[in-house]
DNA sequence: GCACAGGTAGATT
DNA sequence: AATCTACCTGTG
């Protein structure tokens, strides 16, 4: 017998801003992705196209990674890309924050909070699934669609994996797998109604028939993720199924085009509360938003959004 | 039981 | 061009 497989040790991740919890919480589960669950022993455990890694904090905030020993050395190369791609402080320091408490107050509140650099169609899945979802069922329909869509990871790690304290309900066990996504064109092949089954409701119209054009387009989705903004965001725009919230949002964070505001509910509320735009509509907001934040708007809107979040709580 | 959830698309005014 | 509504399903 060889001896149990175990994670790489924990090391630091070079280059990352001094994290608190709640900033790191925010970071990979405070909507920009929909792959990691906090686990047991208090790390965060994370899936984007074929890794698999953890994440912690030391006492003094410094961000530190682990990962399957198979895949650690891939990892080591693709995180710093993942998680801090747009990470540059100069970005947050351009924000108008000394002309606008309330954005100072939003960035003291989160300091380190970044833009995810997050696979284009990793992210184009997970927003299609997001039309007045919460974020934890959204989880749950992207966990669904890798349990049941690609092959049951293989790598004896995930034998390890034990997360008692983040398990839910009885009636799903098969709600949290260590299986990677479904590429889209493995999801061309899948039936809408299997789709159905996997809780997407209306949703899976849109994602059959986005699955069924990307695969009759090859290159397309590359072409649109390399697109300036404004090209790019009207290409996303002819998918079903994706307006203008969702298609800045698989811009921001998965193409990184920090130009991106996406305007969504919570938005809507913050702009009405902190900056009086009461009664404007979303369009009018996203002009208010990028005249006002600037180049780097979407990263405005990352803590305005988590700052509302987090007043609603308390 | 029922409103609501990180919206979009198509119909109606 | 602005406003209204249906669309699935889980959660509180």
């Amino acid at each position: 017998m060889r001896p149990a497989p175990d994670w790489t040790p924990f090391v630091p991740l070079p280059g990352a801003p001094v994290l608190a919890p709640r900033t790191l919480a925010e970071l990979v589960d405070g909507g920009q992705s929909f792959r990691w669950r906090r686990l047991a022993d208090d790390t965060w455990l994370g899936h984007w196209s074929d890794h698999i890694v953890r994440l912690r904090l030391t006492p003094a905030g410094a961000l530190e990674w682990s990962a399957p020993p198979a895949s650690a050395a891939r990892t080591a190369a693709a995180l710093p890309v993942y998680l801090l791609g747009n990470y540059t402080p100069a970005s947050v320091d351009a924000l108008p924050w000394r002309s606008d408490p309330h954005l100072a107050r939003c960035l003291a509140a989160f300091p380190g909070l970044t833009i995810l650099r997050q696979p284009f169609g990793e992210t184009l899945l997970g927003f299609l699934c997001s039309a007045t979802k919460q974020i934890i069922q959204i989880k749950q329909m992207i966990s669904l669609l890798a349990a049941r869509l690609t092959p049951v990871n293989p790598d004896p790690i995930c034998h390890l994996i034990s997360d008692k304290l983040s398990l839910p309900i009885g009636s799903k066990p098969d709600i949290f797998t260590e299986n990677r996504l479904p590429t889209w064109t493995e999801l061309a092949a899948v039936p809408e109604s299997d789709l159905r089954a996997c809780l997407l409701g209306f949703r899976a119209r849109y994602i059959h028939q986005t699955a069924r054009f990307i695969a009759d387009h090859p290159g397309w989705l590359e072409e649109s993720e390399a697109a300036p903004y404004p090209e790019a965001k009207a290409r996303l725009m002819t998918l079903p199924g994706v307006g203008e919230k969702v298609a800045d949002c698989v811009l921001l964070f998965g193409a990184g085009k920090l130009e991106a505001f996406p305007v969504d509910t919570w938005i809507i509320k913050a702009m009405a509360r902190r900056y009086g735009l009461d009664d404007w509509t979303p369009a009018q907001i996203a002009h208010f938003g990028r005249t006002h934040f600037g180049p780097h708007a979407g990263l405005a809107q990352q803590y305005l959004f988590a700052y509302e979040r987090a007043q609603a709580k308390e």
